[in-house]
DNA sequence: GTGATATATTCCCGTCAAGGAATATATAAC
DNA sequence: GTTATATATTCCTTGACGGGAATATATCAC
């Protein structure tokens, strides 16, 4: 997994623009509109996306039209289902090595359980 | 969803700490011994990675053990399927779309084709 | 060709974050 | 109390990044 995927999208001018393409294709213009951002701006943090691979560009006459890829969502999906598989193996000892610290006395019994 | 969780996870050696995390719970100088991170570095990582809800600690005499936290991973999952879910529904329609930009008319032939 | 529209790029600036070094805090052993 | 170990925090510097303004490029209409 890139930690440059994760940085594209850790921006929130980004992450909006990625969640405003989950309604449909748009260009920079539209983008632009919807978000109020400048279309200067909204051309970088394409750009960025785009080197990313998280979206994609379409030209349309005078206009881009930008989509998302779904190969980089795929790539998250299995990176996070690496995580929850195991958890669905390691839960118990989890919880078993979080019961043997707290067996040990505390001497303030002020363990948050959450 | 938050910008910061990708944020946190946008960064190299914190991407590196939560994939070695996966094998399981880990105190500050081993997480600092595996990935050759100054300790300092780790704990500020650790910080990061804990505000965004990523990672949690459970002090051990004078060790603290960080683990991952599930939740977050489930809401990274949960907004992935967001967007492949969509995918099912649109994906024709994308295709439809493309074709209808090219199948246009356009007065002068000059759509690039791809 | 000129002019208009849509988008991309460049330059500059301010801010923020990461890394290094030093230091502070906490816990344990004595 | 002192000392040692484990971790967190602070200060500083530097480089990267986002935003604004202006400009460049591309396409269309004429």
């Amino acid at each position: 997994m890139q930690a440059t995927t994760f940085a594209a999208l850790g921006e929130p001018s980004r992450l909006q623009i990625v969640e405003l393409l989950r309604t449909g294709p748009l260009s920079v213009g539209e983008i632009s509109d919807a978000l109020s951002i400048r279309q200067p701006q909204v051309s970088k943090h394409l750009r960025v996306l785009s080197g990313s691979g998280i979206v994609a560009v379409e030209p349309v006459a005078r206009h881009r039209i930008y989509h998302l890829e779904p190969e980089v969502f795929e790539q998250i999906n299995d990176w996070v289902d690496s995580f929850e598989r195991l958890w669905e193996v390691r839960l118990d000892s989890l919880d078993t090595y979080l019961n043997s610290i707290r067996a040990k006395p505390t001497e303030d019994g002020s363990e948050a359980d959450g």
